[in-house]
RNA sequence: GCCGGAGUGGCGGAAUGGUAGACGCACGGGACUUAAAAUCCCUUGGCCCCAAGGCCGUGAGGGUUCGACUCCCUCCUCCGGCACCA
């Protein structure tokens, strides 16, 4: 199929209306240069209008941009541009998140070392980003992979490491085979590596963590102040994903030998129904427990096979339960009861102790179990009404009721028991009230060559021991080998693994583990204040007056990972004194994804668009194709752009034939930005003869304009007081529309009834209202299409720039409606409408209406029970 | 399974409890053109009707209200997230 609307580049065939073509490729590189010469987007702490602090999250240096970028971008951008307006000075910062495994891996497959990959890929992103119009401040720019940078990242380890707050420990971790490293658990995806999906498996290594649990109530805590700022799911997750439990922590013995078997329940009110226990597979006591006894070979091998399944389990949730019984027996404190010690492959050792009590009668899962195992249950709350027997139960029993065959508490509600049972385990001496997280330590290490090098080196006779601050930073060495499943290459450089022990001097081992790269996205943001101290990370009069973000904007997919951690940091950093704040971004705005058609065919997967034949276009979308391979029917679905699906959009390729204005309009212009974006080529079409629309009236209007500063005369007549009507109310809806949470298609679509007014009367318009009213269009649209506002803008014969023009502002008196039609329903149906001054009496409202015609029809013969009046807005007569 | 979000023309989407469908796309008709593209103008929720006009319509069903896309209850569907968390 061929694609319409090919670009020609062809301008000024003259003649009427509409004829006159925008000539992106040279405005817009004319009025990129223009902003960088006045240094539009050069932030200064001088400056003295008030600030604002818009950030985007800073991209991976793919060396590609994409489209997720430009809605991400685009976004940022019209944010910048339209607080520059409203006259603040704005922080517009980039940046590149340079460390990370595709620089590697690179250079594994090429030979290319990472820091050549990455600083290509950063100039060919950079010189994209620039011709897409986003204006930032260049001269802040850093990237996390240089030296300059990672110094602090170092510096910031030791930092942590001085208050406890970075620890080494054994530890269960996922580690991917391909990859060769370890990955923290957000970074496993359906059991798989999320960067290449191998499956991960499970190995205790000596690891390298931030303690990020003790932050866990805070982090949630700190939410109520980002409510109504971020959006609800990005805190709904994060929730879910901190995932506090109330309940208690009981101390249960081993029968046998009276090893302490502590446990935590958010169902304190079972505790009298327990049958069994569960341990972890990699609980510690059970090898101890069955060591050297009759149970260690026939447990150890269940334990050894449940742990080779690890997490390698394609869907954990559909696992089946399976487990051994120990030959052990614990005691449950509250009743003295003798039940068997069990290992589950359920029990996970990274939550709450590794053991869980087993109430089948009131837990689905435990009850699974016990009916598969033949272990008894014992029913302690019974429901208001009937009786549970055991024997007939198909299901364990979870809703509330009353708690029976339970001591002290027999016939008591369990809800409302629940405190009570805790204050009792505390007076007896079995336990306490306890909170659980899932919120874990973060586990920073990795086994990568292309990060930043923890600062720490091992010696024997000092141990661990950090690298002074003067020595930062522990550079990356050059003499390193990259190799297919070679390991960590930072280990392969002589020159960097061996060194001296700061402390005693005598021979040592660096570190090779380098820092996940969410340890440098964790504080970016606040070395943009100030990137070029060499003496600290950032200083502390540049933080107080760029910092908090005050919007940031980018996508939901770091809702748990980069925006809690991010989170994390700047709380550690608060503790640390080194900041008087503790939540970095005032406000977030997550964009949507940008989706466009694919199609599928069941045989041959995914197809790219000439291999769906015989089809018919609808709108965008091939129907009733057939795959070119094998002739079956091909599905279409919308779904996200991406190279695997066929149905990638490439930003260079659009700017290339419409320009950077007619794309960043589109993206803008259909939905909300927070909803999916579609992309079609329709779509982008209409964006350019809107593009085309506004760039030809306004030059048409320049012969007939009137000059600059020139009144609007009191005398107009009814068209042209309609238009300076519609223009200074748009000017209202246009900004409740941005700042009512950026639904910039509104705010759109209010521009083009501006425009649709002005090209139908274009004749009979004023010159001074045809100023206004296009300068008003120039003036609220620039944030969207800042390269054509400013060409018109000048050539209206302004000489300074359209963002130094200030926001417009309404004339409420111009915005008064003169007449307004006022909708008359009988019984909420509409009749008639009446045209009237807005504020017409009640009184004469209601009498109009029922005086009207087409409303008389509709009354006549029946009893009015009730007029309802609203003056300037409605009449409703209810009759019977 | 649990928790969110959303269901409005052929499509993307508009509507402080007050004229449902703004704006755009697509479709159809017309103008310009030798012709096409581009551009411009008009029409366009469905149904009935020569017309005037009327009826029906925001996933389904109830409720509150003079009046409900909007608020409340029940249900259905789709999307997203979480999912052995004791």
């Amino acid at each position: 199929m061929t694609i319409r609307g090919p670009r020609r580049r062809n301008v000024g065939r003259g003649g009427t209306m509409g004829s006159q073509e925008y000539d992106f490729g040279s405005i817009e590189g004319k009025w990129q240069k223009r902003w960088e010469e006045m240094g539009l987007f050069a932030a200064r702490e001088d400056d003295p209008r008030p600030k604002c602090y818009v950030l985007s999250m800073y991209p991976y240096p793919s060396g590609v941009l994409h489209m997720g970028h430009v809605i991400n971008y685009t976004i940022g951008d019209v944010v910048v541009r339209y607080k520059l307006l409203r006259g603040f000075k704005v922080l517009s910062p980039m940046g590149w998140d340079s460390f990370g495994l595709p620089a590697e891996n690179a250079a594994i497959r090429t030979g290319v070392h990472p820091h050549e990959f990455t600083e290509g890929n950063i100039a060919r992103m950079t010189q994209q980003m620039r011709r897409a119009g986003w204006g930032y401040d260049w001269s802040r720019e850093l990237a996390t992979s240089h030296p300059d940078y990672y110094r602090w990242t170092q510096w910031f380890f030791l930092r942590f490491l001085e208050k406890g707050l970075a620890f080494k420990k054994t530890a269960p971790v996922n580690w991917c085979p391909s990859c060769q490293t370890v990955l923290a658990n957000e970074q496993v995806k359906d059991g798989g590596c999320e960067r290449c999906g191998t499956q991960v498996e499970q190995r205790d290594m000596d690891q390298w963590f931030f303690r990020m649990s003790t932050y866990a109530q805070r982090l949630l805590d700190n939410h109520a102040r980002l409510e109504g700022r971020w959006p609800e799911a990005v805190l709904k997750l994060q929730k879910e994903w901190i995932g506090r439990s109330e309940g208690a922590r009981v101390e249960f013995r081993v029968a046998e030998t009276g090893d302490p078997v502590p446990i935590f329940t958010t169902r304190p009110d079972t505790l009298w129904g327990v049958t069994f226990m569960s341990l972890a597979p990699e609980h510690p006591l059970v090898e101890k427990l069955v060591r050297g006894t009759e149970h260690e070979e026939r447990v150890m091998a269940a334990v050894r096979e449940m742990r080779a399944a690890g997490t390698s389990e394609k869907d954990l949730a559909d696992r089946e339960k399976v487990g051994v019984f120990t030959g052990f027996h614990v005691v449950n404190p509250v009743n003295g009861e003798k039940v068997p010690l069990w290992v589950a492959n359920f029990a996970l050792m990274t939550y709450g102790t590794g053991a869980v009590m087993a109430v089948p009668a009131h837990d689905q899962r435990d009850f699974e179990f016990a009916r598969k195992y033949g272990i008894p249950i014992k029913v302690v709350i019974q429901p208001e009404e009937g009786s549970l027997d055991p024997e007939t139960m198909t299901g364990a029993y979870v809703d509330p009721g009353v708690m029976a065959a339970s001591g002290p508490f027999d016939g008591r509600r369990n809800t409302e028991a629940m405190p009570d049972v805790i204050s009792w385990l505390e007076e007896h001496g079995h336990g306490r009230r306890e909170i659980n997280y899932k919120l874990r330590d973060w586990l920073i290490s990795r086994q990568r060559y292309w990060g930043a090098p923890i600062p720490v080196v091992y010696c024997d006779g000092c141990g661990v021991v950090p690298v002074p601050e003067e020595d930062l930073p522990v550079l990356l060495p050059t003499d390193v080998q990259f190799r297919e499943g070679g390991g960590n290459p930072l280990a392969t450089s002589e020159s960097f693994v061996h060194t001296s022990c700061p402390s005693c001097g005598g021979p040592a081992r660096r570190e090779t583990d380098t820092m996940d790269t969410f340890v440098d996205s964790s504080w970016y943001f606040l070395r943009y204040c100030d990137p070029h101290n060499e003496a600290a990370p950032f200083g502390e009069a540049s933080l107080r007056h760029w910092m908090p973000v005050d919007q940031y904007i980018g996508g939901i997919e770091h809702a748990t990972m980069h925006l809690i951690y991010a989170r994390f940091f700047t709380m550690v950093l608060h503790d640390l004194g080194l900041l008087d704040f503790d939540e970095p971004f005032d406000r977030l705005f997550c964009q949507g994804m940008v989706c466009k058609t694919a199609y599928y065919c069941p045989e041959h997967k995914y197809l790219k668009e000439e291999e769906v034949v015989d089809g018919h276009r609808e709108g965008d979308i091939i129907v009733d194709g057939r795959c070119a391979h094998c002739g079956r029917p091909v599905q279409s679905e919308m779904t996200k752009i991406s190279k695997s699906k066929f149905n990638i959009v490439d930003p260079d390729a659009m700017m290339d034939r419409f320009g950077a204005d007619t794309v960043r309009l589109y993206m803008l212009s259909d939905a909300p930005p927070d909803r999916m974006q579609i992309w079609s080529e329709n779509g982008i079409n209409g964006a350019w003869r809107i593009i085309n629309r506004l760039w030809s009236l306004a030059l048409d209007s320049l012969e007939r304009v009137a000059a600059p500063g020139e009144p609007v005369p009191d005398d107009l007549d009814v068209l042209n007081r309609e238009i300076r009507r519609m223009t200074h109310q748009a000017i209202g809806r246009v900004t409740g529309a941005i700042e009512g949470g950026f639904q910039f298609n509104t705010a759109i679509a209010r521009c083009n009834e501006l425009l649709n007014a002005l090209r139908s009367g274009f004749e009979k318009v004023h010159p001074a209202v045809l100023r206004e009213t296009l300068e008003v269009i120039l003036r609220v649209l620039s944030p969207i299409v800042p390269h054509m506002a400013e060409e018109l803008w000048e050539r209206l014969g302004h000489g300074e720039s359209v963002f130094t023009a200030g926001w417009p502002e309404a004339d409420p008196e111009a915005a008064r409606e003169e007449l307004v039609e006022i909708p008359v329903q009988v019984n909420g149906k509409l009749r008639s409408r009446l045209h009237v001054s807005p504020d017409e009496s009640r009184e004469e409202l209601e009498r109009l209406a029922l005086a009207d015609e087409r409303v008389q029809k509709f009354i006549a013969g029946k009893e009015i029970a009730r007029v309802v009046v609203v003056p300037g807005r409605l009449v409703n007569i209810a009759v019977r």
